[in-house]
DNA sequence: ATTCCTAACTAACAAGTGTTAGTTTTGTGT
DNA sequence: ACACAAAACTAACACTTGTTAGTTAGGAAT
């Protein structure tokens, strides 16, 4: 369950991996190889391989929670909470791309009772999330389009920014959370 | 290598359970099974499991590049341009939504010369749309942000457009292109 | 009836899977 | 030098994986 100095280690050796070709097609002897150890020396550290996993999506779940939960505190108006969930989700990109890999790609291949926690935290978020757009909407903050396309435009750019910030990686987070902002929020033309 | 009927229901059938768990996930016997016969039987008809996710990928993977194609031979602007391409993510997305997630998520897991071959589709396809929101900017068009950023944020949400149709299903698709049209291009402000 | 073709079957394979048990090495504090 | 804990090892397990070989059932055409 505690999560020591060596047991980090493997944790984030196997979310690189897991990110590069998926949890189901990294075997515990690729993560093992990966460390330098045999496959078998894990098991002083880990539960299971699935273990890793959970450990991976739950903690990062969590931590949109949380973040989800400060901006939920403030006193801004519905756009400025959008942009400070624009933000959130560029910083946990730029220093987590490998769990949130793991988030969008492999939650479903943890334990019954995860998953289910899992999806519950995610529907809360996407709850509050639509909440506030639609806050925006009711007072003229945003245009008064399907909340819910809104939503997933927002959301499905966010999600999959890890996939390009690797690419295009020297890219400024200063730049890259000031454009990805306009664009977003003020779209194109 | 040519497709029998029996064998576009196979690929068919594995498709939907691609879509759910991932290629690797999945095994012969689950798409047996799905099927109603034995694993063996399903040999003849495809020539192994990684054949079904070629034909997945590289099928579609033409589809986007012709439709592509379409849209560069017209007259249109840049801005109509880009709202062809919408539409053409739309409605792929509406009628193969299967296909698009194994093209998402699993091609990594084709032979490597397919893997090359679908990654240089790829970029051409993201290349020329490069190309239109760039001539875009140079007739004022649209703003000058960061090309790049503009290029991810639609191909971002058209990408993953399949995860969101499935579950808020009944929503019109001539309601989905017109608000999401306008969502991605004039923004939400 | 006999031949053919399609598409199913049974049986088995070699390799790879996650995991466990028991043992040895390694390094640190006394 | 010695004891102790951490973390590695070897060896094996039961099961699952994709795939092959050879065979059989069912119709259609001769």
């Amino acid at each position: 369950m505690k999560i020591t100095p060596r047991k980090a280690e493997i944790i984030h050796i196997a979310s690189q991996l897991f990110k590069e070709k998926g949890y189901s097609a990294v075997t515990v002897r690729d993560i093992a190889d990966a460390m330098g150890i045999k496959a078998s020396s894990l098991y002083n550290h880990i539960e299971s391989k699935q273990e890793i996993l959970s450990v991976l999506v739950l903690d990062l779940a969590r931590e949109f929670t949380e973040g989800m939960q400060l901006v939920l505190q403030t006193a801004n108006s519905p756009l400025q909470k959008i942009e400070q969930l624009i933000k959130l989700h560029i910083r946990i990109t730029v220093n987590q791309s490998e769990a949130l890999a793991a988030l969008n790609n492999d939650w479903m291949h943890m334990q019954e009772t995860e998953v289910k926690e899992f999806v519950a935290m995610r529907e809360a978020y996407e709850e509050h999330f639509r909440s506030i757009i639609k806050e925006g909407i009711s007072v003229g903050q945003i245009q008064a389009r399907h909340p819910e396309v809104i939503l997933f435009s927002i959301l499905s750019t966010l999600r999959t920014l890890y996939l390009w910030y690797q690419k295009r990686g020297k890219l400024d987070i200063n730049i890259l959370e000031r454009d990805m902002t306009a664009v977003l929020l003020r779209g194109i033309v």
